[in-house]
DNA sequence: CTCCTTTAATGGTCCGACCATTATAATATT
DNA sequence: AATATTATAATGGTCGGACCATTAAAGGAG
């Protein structure tokens, strides 16, 4: 055996490679305020020339920061990279991937999203102003009147996002979509039909229990909305069997 | 006027980038189980022809898939495009940039934090065994042999990491994760360091309740320890006033 | 003044080359 | 024979130049 070394404490050795360091560069003059939403970047083989690399370096970089959200190339004369504003989308597709790579399993998922559902119909409650509402009800109504079940499903993401932004705090609005966006992978199913006019249902209570502010019947209707959900994808899951595309979430 | 377009529904004409689609295929193989944790992607000249693409454009699309964490670029013979295995790096990386280009104020920050650390105090009394709990006092008793205040920072991270751990639920390590790299970097100040012990007896005093199984008192003691760190955070923001630093996060 | 054509800037793609790193095979050394 | 050294080849990283498709603006025709 060699000896051991003697300060096994050393700086990480990390080579850095060019598109890296552009990125980092550009994050940077980001967090600074040097760069803001809206800002352009100069041309590509400028900005390459700036950098004193090439322009496929510098290209990496930039997609980088496209698929990071960060910023959005639009082509022909006056195009260029700008600086784009927040969209939660990239943060969604983050936590998706994390899940097909991973072992987040089902239950996992729902009692995340119990808890943080709990949350937001108790915030919801409490802030929610009456255009919320009502917007929340036009919403359920609309959705009784769409046929497909793409469609539904559209209307019932609207739902729990209006019903997010009522709480007035947009980290919630990050949350659900991203949970529910995971979720919808695998609410498709036999009974997905008639299991639809119980979660309608269960819309119009919820908004009744929020416009008489009342927090614990609220959060006990989005409870049981919940368990539905959930037992009914579990029970698909289970149906289902060795299925290539649920085999994807353990139970 | 000219007349309106009669069907305003079109598809919406996205002209796909061949990375894009690269990228697409190649997660498509993930979520449908085809490529998983580990496997090997042939070398970039190799895939380049299969998808009868250049160099460039697949290594766009193979740049994408790295910094999305989903694979990791080893060089040399016997190098290539390994499968990740999951990190949430990514999605806390997603929703810093999202904090940095966007409107989050620090009390819609706090109040998700208050929210989601209640219900992991919560679920942590009822779930945590002993080893998680030794292991919450060992890090506390760290902290305080620690100096440096980046040292003290870690050990408040891996303390609140495994608290979340103690959930069983990895989702809500995510969110903390998350939310506790974007306040880190707002508590950096002058009084960070007298603050520092009051949060170490905070630690102490958590896991005493933790023991005893007491939620409710575990959950009040959380939640002043939040509310006492961001009162430090905002009266720095208002110290310092228009520094460059600060007014990322409107408070 | 309006409409059409031309033009130039820019991102997207392709090609071919070379460099740096790395595991393996071949060779030299003890 | 065992070990250390060196050569080799595969692979990702970078480079530079070229061409295409798109787009906004300038220029020209009516």
């Amino acid at each position: 055996m060699k000896s051991p070394s003697p300060t096994p404490n050393f700086a990480p050795i990390k080579t850095q490679r060019a598109f890296e360091v552009i990125c980092e560069q550009i994050r940077a003059q980001l967090a600074s305020g040097t760069l803001k939403t809206g800002d352009k970047l100069p041309a590509e083989r400028e900005l390459a020339a700036e950098f004193q690399v090439s322009r496929s370096a510098l290209r990496e970089a930039l997609r980088s920061l496209e698929v990071a959200g960060i910023i959005r190339n639009v082509k022909g004369v006056k195009g260029g990279a700008f600086i784009q504003s927040a969209e939660p989308d990239r943060i969604v597709q983050a936590m998706q991937d994390y899940v097909h790579l991973g072992n987040i399993s089902l239950d996992e998922l729902t009692e995340a999203r119990l808890a943080t559902q709990d949350i937001i119909v108790r915030l919801a409650c409490a802030r929610a102003s009456e255009a919320d509402l009502a917007e929340l009800e036009a919403i359920a109504e609309r959705t009784r009147q769409e046929t497909s079940v793409e469609a539904r499903y559209e209307c019932a993401a609207a739902y729990y996002r209006v019903l997010a932004r009522a709480t007035r705090n947009r980290m919630f609005g990050i949350f659900v979509d991203s949970l529910s966006a995971i979720l919808h992978e695998f609410v498709q199913g036999p009974d997905y039909e008639t299991l639809q006019e119980t979660l309608i249902d269960s819309r119009f209570k919820l908004v009744r229990h929020l416009r008489a502010r009342d927090a614990d019947a609220a959060a006990a209707e989005m409870r049981k909305h919940l368990e539905r959900v959930h037992r009914h994808v579990r029970k698909n899951l289970k149906a289902q069997g060795a299925s290539t595309k649920t085999r994807k979430i353990p139970t």
